[in-house]
DNA sequence: GATGAATGAGAATTCATTCAT
DNA sequence: AATGAATGAATTCTCATTCAT
C-alpha cells in the first residue's frame, strides 16, 4: 500500500523519465537537464533530487529502453518459439524490424551519439542483444541443419544482420534524411540478407 | 628552402594536429581546445593562430585523414586494377581491412562520433565512401558476371560489408576491449562475408 | 505577500542592476560581467541567472534609466501644462536640467557611449528625446506667437539647447573636472540661451 | 641627411599612420592592431616596432589629427584676419564648417567613441579647440562692440556653436545615417546660429 | 629595421549540481 | 518532496604585446 507521498514522487519520477526519453530522442542527449526539468513541468531541483546526478538519469533512461526493448524481443522470440514448426527466419527478421521500426528514433540516438555517455550507460545494449541472439541462433541452426541456410557460423549471421541494420541507421542522413530509415529500407534489408545466407 | 621560423611555425602546427589526432583518437572529439594546447605543449591561444576556430582544427585533423584514406582507398583499387585479371575479392578485402586496420582507432572515433561534428566534415565522409565502393563494385559485377557471386545489387554487398566492419568497430568493447577489433576478427569477417556472397 | 525566497531573488537582482549601474556611471558600459558579478558580490553565472546576456543587462539598466528619465519629463511636462498661463520658458530649463543634475553620471556615459551600444538600446534614447522636445516646442510656439522668442524653427531651438548641454556634458574634463558639471553651469547656460532665444 | 635606411624607416611609419587613420575613420577605434598591420602591408610586430603600445598609436594619429586639424583652424583665422575689414561672422562660420566636413568622418568617430581611448588622448582637442576660439572671439567680440550681436560672453556664443555641431554629428545616425551631417545641415546651422546671436 | 609566431590574460556564456527554503 | 536561486568551473575565442630570427 503507497502514501499519497509516494505515489505522488512516483508519478513526478515517471513524469521526469518520460520527458527525458521524449527529449532525448528528438534532440539528442546533449539536452540540459533544466530543458528536461521544464518540459516536465517540474523545477529543476527535482530532476537532482531523483537521479543523483545527470548520469543517474541517463543511465535509468536508457537502460528502461533496454529492458523495454529487451523485454519485446523476448516476447517475439517467444512467439516465434510457441509457433515453432512454422517460425520462419523471414518472420523473425519482420518481427525483429517491426521493433526497431517502433523505436527508431531513440535508438538512433543511442547509436550515434553514444560518446556523449557515460561509459557505464554505453553498453548496457550488449546484455540485450543476446536475448534476440538466442532465438535468432536456434532458429537459424534449424535452417541450416535444414541445409537451407549456408553454413556459417550464427554468431556471424547474426553480427551480418545487426550490422546491415545499424549501418543504415547511423547512415540515415545519407539513406533517407527526412524520414525513418528502417521503414524504408526494412524489405531491401531483409531480402538482401536472405538472399546471402540461403545457399 | 625553408627559413628556420617557417620550420618552427609548421613543426608547431604539426605539433598541433598531432596532439589533436592523437587526443581526439583516444577521447573522443569533444576534447577542449585548452587539453590539445596543454598537451601540445604551446598555448591555448597557439591553436588559435593556426586554426581560426574550433571548427577549422577539426576540419584540417578529420579532413586529413579522409584525404589520406582516400589516397589509400585509391592506391588500392590502381593496384588491383592493374593486375586486373588475377584481382581477387579476396585481395580487395584484404587491401581494405589492412587499411583500416592501420587506422582502426581514429576511424572508430570517426563513424562513432560522426554526428556531433561539423557538417562541412561530415560531407567528407561520404564523398570518401564513394571511392572505395567504386572499386569494389567493379570487382563485385565481374563476379556476378562470371557467376561466381550471387546476384545481389552490388551496392547491398558494399553495405553488408561495411555494415559488418563498422559493427565489429562500434562494439569493440564488447569484441575485443583491450586490443583492435579489426585485426582480430579480420579473418572471420572476411571469411563470413565472401562466404555469404559466394553462391 | 512575497515568500523570503522571492525577497532574496528579487535583492540580488536589484545588488545586480545597482551595482551594473553604479559600474556604468563610474566606468563605462565596457566593464566586464564579471567585475559587476564580483561587486555585487554574487558569481558569474549568477548575472546570467538573472540575465540571458550581456546585452539583456544593458537593455535593462539602461531601460530602465530611460524610462525613469522619461517619467521625469512627463511630470515636469505635465505640471508646466498644468500651470500652462504661467507656465515659462524659464521654468521648463530649470525643470529640465534639474532632472539632468540629478543624474548627471549615468546620462554622461549614455551620450559619451551610445554608439558602442547595442541597437535595441540606441532606440530608446531617441524616444526620449521626443517626450520632452515635444513639451519644449508648445512651450516655445507660444513665446513665438507672443513675439517673445525670435522665429526661428523650434525643432532648432530645441537642438541648440541639447547641444549646449550635452557639450558641457561631453567636455566635463575641460570645464569641470572634479565636479558635475551642469550643477555647476546650469545658471550659465540658462541664462545664455534665454538670451539668444528672445528678440 | 637621411640615411636610406632612416628613409624606410620613415616611410614605413607613415604607411602605419595613414592607414591606421582610415581604418579608425571607417571602423572605429576598436580596430585591432593586427588589422592595421595587415591593411598596412607591413608585419604585426612592426607596428610595435614605431609605436610602444597600442596607446602610443592612438595618441599619435590622434595628435596628429589634432594639429593638422589646428593648422587649418590657424589658417582660417589668418586669412580672415588679412581680409580683416571685410571678415565677416558668416564666413568664419562657413570656414569652420567646411574643415569640419572635410574631415567628418574621423572627427565623428573621435568624439562617438572617446570612451575607447585612452585618456591622455581623450582630452586633447581641448587645447585644440582654443585656436579657434581666439578668432571666433575677436570676430563676435567686434560685432558685439557694433550692435550687431547680442551681448552675451563670448566663450558662451562659442561653445553654443560648437554644441549645435557636435549635437548633429554626435547624432548623425538620427539626423543623416548614410550621408555626412555636416554637409547637409551646414546652412541650416548657420542660419539658426546667427538668426540666434544677432540682436 | 622588420618579422610574425607565440603568448596568456581576459571576454561572454553554459550547465550540472547544491542547499536553504 | 519539491523548489529554484546561486554556484563556479569549463567552454571557445580575441588581442595587445614580446622576442628570437
Amino acid at each position: 500500500m503507497k502514501s499519497k507521498r509516494q505515489i505522488q514522487k512516483e508519478s513526478t519520477r515517471q513524469k521526469i523519465i518520460d520527458t527525458a526519453y521524449r527529449i532525448y530522442a528528438t534532440e539528442g542527449f546533449s539536452a540540459s537537464t533544466a530543458k528536461i526539468a521544464k518540459e516536465a513541468g517540474v523545477s529543476h531541483g527535482t530532476v537532482f533530487a531523483h537521479f543523483q546526478s545527470l548520469n543517474d538519469l541517463l543511465e535509468c533512461i536508457i537502460g528502461d529502453f533496454q529492458l523495454s526493448l529487451a523485454a519485446e524481443f523476448h516476447d517475439m522470440g517467444e512467439s516465434s518459439a510457441s509457433a515453432s514448426a512454422s517460425a520462419s527466419v523471414s518472420g523473425f527478421l519482420d518481427a525483429h524490424l517491426k521493433i526497431l521500426i517502433d523505436h527508431e528514433e531513440f535508438y538512433l540516438r543511442l547509436i550515434t551519439e553514444r560518446s556523449l555517455l557515460p561509459e557505464e550507460v554505453q553498453y548496457m545494449y550488449a546484455d540485450n542483444q543476446s536475448t534476440i541472439a538466442h532465438h535468432f541462433n536456434l532458429l537459424l541452426s534449424r535452417e541450416i541443419k535444414n541445409g537451407i541456410v549456408k553454413e556459417v557460423p550464427v554468431h556471424m549471421l547474426f553480427n551480418t544482420w545487426l550490422g546491415m541494420i545499424h549501418y543504415y541507421l547511423w547512415n540515415k542522413d545519407f539513406f533517407s534524411p527526412d524520414e525513418p530509415v528502417l521503414a524504408r529500407y526494412a524489405g531491401e534489408l531483409k531480402h538482401t540478407f536472405i538472399s546471402l545466407i540461403t545457399k
